[in-house]
DNA sequence: TTGACAATGCAACTTAGTTGCAATATAATT
DNA sequence: AATTATATTGCAACTAAGTTGCATTGTCAA
C-alpha cells in the first residue's frame, strides 16, 4: 500500500468522529472523485481504520474503527439525525443467545428525537 | 383501502414466517409488476402487518409483525444466510441509557454461521 | 349500473455504489 | 537521476434497488 494525498483527506475528516456518509464525503471534497472516495472508504474499512455503520437504510455510514469504543446508534426518523449511544457490550453479548457465535454486533434504535417531539 | 386479490398474494407468502426481500417476492410472483409489488410492501409495512428489516446491507427485507415476538437477526457475512435470533426485549431495555426514548430496535447480528465455519 | 377512487402496469427515472481501463502518482531499484 | 513496478486515480459507463407519473383496470358502495 503506498501513501496517498487523498486517503489523507478522506480520513482527516473523520478525526472527529463523525458519522459520514459517501455522500456527506464526496460533498466536502468536490477535487476528489467519488469513485476514488468509494474505494478508499472500502479499503479503510477492510484495513479496520473505519468502520462501516448501517443505521441509515440503504446507505453506508462510516465512522473512526476506535479500539474499546463499542457505541451504537440512534436514528431519528423525523429529521434523520444520528445520535451515538453507548451500550455497555458486555451486559449486551450476556443476553444474547450462546449458541450464535457472532463476529459483529450493530444496535440500531429509532424514534423520534428531542427536537422533533 | 379495497380488497387486492395480489395483495393476498403477495401477504400469502409471509405466512410461513419467512423473511423476504422485494426482489424474493418479485421472483414468487412473476405475474405481478414489481411496482406493485413494492408498493404493497410499503403499505403493509405502514400498516403494521408487515415489519421492515434492514439485516441485508442496502436492500429491505420483510417478515410478518407478529405482536409479541421481537426476534432478531443474524446473518452470515459468507452465505448470507439470515437466522432469527430470540432475545429477551426486557433485559436489552434495561441496558440501553434511560435518557433516549427509541420506538424501535434492530439489533443486528453477524458472522460466519455453522455451515461456513 | 354507475360513479368514486383504490390498485395496477408500464416506462422512465433516481440514487447508491461498482467496474473497466487508461493515465498518473509513489516509492524502491539501478 | 532515470527506470521500473505497481498502487492510485479519473472518467465513462454500468448495475441494482427502489420511486414517480400517468393512463388503465378493479373494487365496492350508493
Amino acid at each position: 500500500m503506498k501513501h496517498s494525498t487523498k486517503r489523507d483527506l478522506i480520513l482527516k475528516l473523520f478525526k472527529d468522529r463523525s458519522l459520514l456518509t459517501a455522500n456527506d464525503v464526496i460533498n466536502k471534497l468536490p477535487q476528489i472523485d467519488k469513485v476514488t472516495i468509494y474505494r478508499n472508504l472500502t479499503l479503510l474499512t477492510s484495513l479496520g481504520i473505519l468502520r462501516e455503520v448501517n443505521i441509515k437504510k440503504g446507505i453506508s455510514s462510516f465512522e473512526l474503527n476506535i479500539e474499546g469504543d463499542y457505541h451504537q446508534h440512534f436514528i431519528c426518523k423525523n429529521c434523520e439525525k444520528v445520535i451515538p449511544v453507548d451500550v455497555d457490550i458486555k451486559k449486551l453479548k450476556k443476553i444474547l443467545p450462546k449458541e450464535i457465535s457472532f463476529s459483529n454486533i450493530e444496535l440500531n434504535l429509532s424514534g423520534k428525537c428531542r427536537d422533533c417531539k
